[in-house]
DNA sequence: GCCCAGGCTTAAA
DNA sequence: TTTAAGCATGGG
């Protein structure tokens, strides 16, 4: 079974990679710059933090709105520990507006930096450094980051091979034929570190060509079956239906 | 107007 | 243990 996941999601990868080309993922402000940029991930800490706040705030949410809210946060000089440790929650909120859900995500923000703080005080730019595992399991134990939120933190902000499902991801591979509907987030995510070796660049590239293909093309509503690159390895080509 | 968007928590069945 | 409701803005 590995065997077999290990063949076919390779040659998925390559046909995405070939037609998309490489999408820079995760977005991150340059120094000086104004807003999160496809240019290769986070290169400092702040760009790190950057990317977990991120995480956060595109929670069930389009991009554009997560991007805006970190533009907000990011123009007033805030994408600091300790700005964001004294900031009233608030005032966190009404910054964080455009990605919706502001109240619970200010919360959950307030949440995540109190732990860093809490935990690794002035050097809380250990916390990137723990092992993978590790830092899964320590983000998954506060409220308000799940298995997604808490693998693409892993994933894009510090750099560790985890693999990261979502619905896209879900859709996708249903519709491919190779997982059911409802499969569990666990589960897929097994799969994928099976059939694929440990390596971050992998992974990220992977769960960023998945996002493409399912916002540009293999949408929820209307699937742009005609001349997709993995149509010839679908369960459903030109199988046009409501949802799934 | 309805549907969807790079989920998660809490409470009810 | 599975299912539903709630969270909320913004674009198509």
């Amino acid at each position: 079974m590995a065997g077999k996941d290990s063949r076919e999601f390779r040659e998925i990868y390559e046909r995405l990679l070939v037609f998309y080309g490489p999408r820079g993922w995760w977005p991150v402000t340059r120094e000086g710059g104004s807003r999160p940029e496809y240019c290769g991930g986070p290169v400092n800490h702040s760009q790190r933090l950057e990317v977990a706040l991120g995480a956060l705030l595109t929670q069930n949410t389009s991009w554009r709105g997560a991007g805006k809210a970190l533009e907000n946060l990011i123009s007033r000089k805030l994408m600091n520990l300790q700005s964001l440790l004294e900031i009233p929650e608030t005032e966190l909120a009404s910054l964080i507006r455009p990605s919706g859900y502001f109240n619970q995500k200010a919360r959950k923000i307030k949440t995540f930096i109190k732990f860093l703080a809490e935990r690794y005080g002035q050097s809380w730019q250990r916390f990137f450094s723990e092992p993978a595992d590790r830092m899964r399991e320590l983000l998954l134990e506060l409220n308000g980051i799940g298995p997604e939120t808490a693998d693409s933190i892993v994933l894009y902000a510090a750099g560790q091979a985890s693999f990261v499902i979502d619905n896209y991801t879900k859709r996708l591979f249903y519709r491919l034929g190779h997982s059911p509907l409802g499969i569990p987030y666990e589960s897929l995510k097994r799969r994928f570190e099976k059939a694929l070796p440990a390596e971050s660049a992998l992974y990220g590239e992977y769960h960023a060509l998945i996002v493409t293909h399912c916002k540009e093309r293999c949408t929820s509503r209307k699937p742009a079956c005609t001349g997709c690159p993995l149509s010839d390895l679908c369960a459903r080509r030109g199988v046009v239906s409501g949802k799934d």
